[in-house]
DNA sequence: CTGTTAGCGCCTTCAT
DNA sequence: ATGAAGGCGCTAACAG
């Protein structure tokens, strides 16, 4: 059943169908009562697929994230694609990796498709085949980044993570935390916001701890129950740290495992917090103390960025969110 | 740059550039070369949509599931997509909720792009339009349920649930717990798998408490920090009931938080046991005992299927996954 | 207000 | 082995 089987049976030109179905308002009321009678009574959907080739337009989003069983990048998605259907618009979604290779070939098949736009949440750092194809197709195709940016051009929203960190740092002090230490995930990609939150963690200890910066203050260790073993015999030696503030969430959890483990008092004896706010910080035996990310705000500032950019507006290309520091029960 | 502009500048027709593209074997080698030399010069990748229409495919799959912010269903979705970009196909992802009307909206879009297949993962149940429309579909277009049945023609891969509740269960009894019960999540559909494991759990009653049976053994509860404080007076007043079984991970492991804020000792004094072993299950303070779902064999089956079914094949529409009983800490 | 018609980019049959 | 041409389903000028 396609548009002239509709314009057949209605003894309409098919034109005339397409603007009952696209500009029903210029058409006469009685015309189109007709028409709409047919298609529903065949239940008539056009075709997307003849829609994008006419048009020029697919109204599908690409998404792009690193791995969605990443419950941050779940998250993300769920709300990205939630917000994208309430606008008209869907998605396909494509678990990149961190691997710049994937994600060129991602963005290959996404422009093969002829998505409208593509949103790409988190990491890819410094690579520059992935750069300059990026550069490429940001000019011909909208795409706004999240927790990322990408060469001089791009339009991104990210987490002031400096911001999020002085927080931290600061309760850390108010409460009277001697000795925080940080813990960086050891990744074979390193990426801004992991830069980011390094350097405002260390930005914090210069303020609210003057006295205290040494080459200690900073562990790279996998994300892994057994690496994080490492963290509890780094205690044992360093008697005077009190506090961990994790890169995120995911790694704090882990690490409360071990701390229960080894039955480390949280919060007397130590402190720990992640970076996120996933909704499992909840949920561990003593609920995480984070950094709120604040995901949603940022997904939905993408989607408005995203859709200014596909009508052809000019937007504000770097957009900053302030996260917010959360106090739960391990600190 | 599209295959005409190839075309010309090989001084070929576009039939020829379509058969480099497509089937390589049936052009003269030298004119093949010098077509491909002209495509890999000007980066030409044909455009999925216009082929789409030509051909009636669209090597892209719906992958429905209710809510990717579950573990489990991300989890899924991850599999399926990796496995599907390794065939070749890319994939839709849609959140649709357990609401009926919202999968049948999510039906009619992945309809009107032109998906090649479906894959449906998770609930549905009982709702007749869109037991009647899936039906309908199901006819014109390759679908494959994962935990889910449909009306009688429908091809699914499913877990035998009542194996693996014989299994946690038996153990119970092995280890000489007196008297396990069933909480059961409260929600506003039911669905097969929810009602396939509390009767799973009732058989394994029967058969391994045989004087056990009374109608206190099933707890209905929303799955929430709140209300299973509940569980906690019942645990009070019912002395005798010394281990827990629950519909899913997601629960077990929000009531283990309850269970240690009441001191409650697990698993000495009471055994907690999930089902689908997700990742979480290793990062609670006592890793969860649980019953691995295989949820990658569920997904590999699914696509094979799937595949075979989109190539006209005839496949076997009825295939069960026996889980496994995984003993972890809380047991 | 409605119809005619020429694309959109690619594939595919039918000739050659 | 290659080319010519029609068609996939829909939209959007342009006429009328």
């Amino acid at each position: 059943m396609n548009i002239y089987d509709i314009a057949k049976k209605a003894n309409v030109s098919t034109a005339t169908v397409s603007r009952v179905l696209n500009n029903p308002e210029t058409v006469k009321e009685e015309t189109r009562k007709k028409v709409q009678k047919i298609i529903d009574k065949y239940g008539y959907k056009p075709s997307h697929i003849a829609r994008g080739l006419a048009t020029n337009k697919t109204n599908t989003i690409g998404i792009m994230v690193p791995d969605i069983r990443n419950p941050f990048h779940a998250n993300s998605a769920f709300l990205l694609e939630q917000n994208l259907v309430s606008k008209g618009y869907n998605s396909i979604l494509c678990n990149t990796s961190e691997e710049p290779e994937q994600k060129l070939k991602y963005f290959e098949l996404l422009n093969q498709k002829g998505v409208d736009g593509i949103i790409l949440l988190g990491a890819s750092y410094g690579d520059k085949v992935l750069e300059e194809r990026f550069e490429e197709l940001n000019k011909s195709i909208s795409i706004v980044l999240i927790n990322n940016i990408i060469g001089d051009n791009s339009t991104f929203v990210i987490c002031d993570e400096k911001n999020g960190l002085d927080q931290s740092i600061g309760y850390l002090k108010s409460k009277d935390y001697k000795n925080p230490i940080y813990i960086q995930d050891k990744q074979k990609y390193i990426t801004r916001a992991s830069v980011s939150k390094k350097e405002g963690f260390l930005k914090a200890i210069k303020k609210y701890y003057p006295n205290l910066i040494n080459e200690n203050l900073i562990l790279e260790l996998k994300e892994d129950l057994e690496e994080y073993e490492k963290i509890i015999e780094f205690l044992k030696s360093n008697v005077e740290v009190d506090s961990i503030q994790f890169e995120k969430d995911t790694s704090a959890i882990k690490f409360l495992k071990v701390a229960q483990k080894y039955n480390i008092e949280i919060p007397e004896k130590l402190a720990v917090i992640g970076f996120d706010n996933i909704d499992l910080t909840n949920y561990t035996y003593k609920s995480l103390s984070t950094i709120d990310h604040k995901i949603e705000e940022h997904c939905n500032i993408a989607i408005d960025l995203l859709i200014k950019k596909m009508n052809g507006e000019t937007v504000k290309n770097n957009n900053y969110i302030i996260p917010k520091f959360i106090k739960k029960e391990t600190s």
